[in-house]
DNA sequence: GTGGGTGCAAAATCTTTGCAAATGG
DNA sequence: CCATTTGCAAAGATTTTGCACCCAC
């Protein structure tokens, strides 16, 4: 469990108050590691705390994210997926039939050579490594 | 202008139609290479044949992805982002200010052990890789 | 107290689906 | 012909917004 005083910190930094749905929605990402959709972020809220509203949920993941306190991911299909910063960093790998999303350590940023970034003036903060293809389970039976 | 024979084949292959329709989508994409949603792309062929309908734009991005004709990308928010395949194999840096979209020639995968994938039985065919950041312009006045 | 935050309801946006009519092979 | 495809209309899913009330500071 990571301790919520860097949440406290960041927030009141910026003239932003720590709620208890704010609290929540962070606990929700500390209990279990991984990138959840609104949706899941909400259930798991909502256990806690029933009357929650799902707009509160969408602007305070919005705002965390400002905050780069979670990731905005773009895994799947059209549905954000959220997860918190500062997890080992990671990446994934997508099977095509199944959807089954796993992650992996290789991170090829690494080798980068970041000539070409620094010649156009950009500065890069994060970068995305997804790997496509069929799973074990797919691959067999794979149409 | 790419030809379009290699779409005939692929589509006649599995039994689908070469319709007006999905001509003028491919013809969409070969007329600029680049990342088009669907209301970009249902702009474009409206302007040949001003009948065509919304859904028929979003049948058609989904078949020709699963024909492996075109890519769905996910680069911003909710929308997916579609682009031809076997354009020049590249990857995008992308401005989390005001979300320019460029393309590199940077493709990490080369140099990546395949090993961990092959451990766990995943057979990839394709991948991903994003840069996130600040363009030249937004670096400057990063608020 | 006061400005930011929340809940609620409604709308906006993006995408999918069912069905009858049209059409490509 | 006839299975596939389209247009249309409607619904579904996800996300955003306006507003009155509430609460953390």
């Amino acid at each position: 469990m990571k301790d919520l005083s860097r949440l406290e910190m960041v927030l009141k930094e910026k003239g932003y108050k720590l709620t208890e749905q704010r609290r929540l929605i962070i606990e929700a990402f500390n209990e279990s590691p991984g990138h959840y959709t609104a949706q899941e972020i909400f259930d798991k809220v909502r256990e806690k705390l029933k009357g929650i509203n799902f707009s509160t949920i969408y602007r305070n993941l919005e705002l965390l994210s400002a905050l780069e306190i979670i990731n905005k991911l773009y895994i799947e299909s059209g549905i954000s997926h959220y997860e918190l910063c500062g997890l080992e960093h990671h990446h994934h790998i997508i099977c095509k039939k199944c959807g089954e999303t796993r992650e992996i350590d290789i991170c090829p940023y690494i080798n980068l050579g970041e000539e070409q970034l620094e010649a156009i003036g950009f500065k890069a903060t994060d970068h995305k490594f997804e790997i496509y293809g069929y799973c074990s389970k797919c691959s067999n039976s794979k149409q």
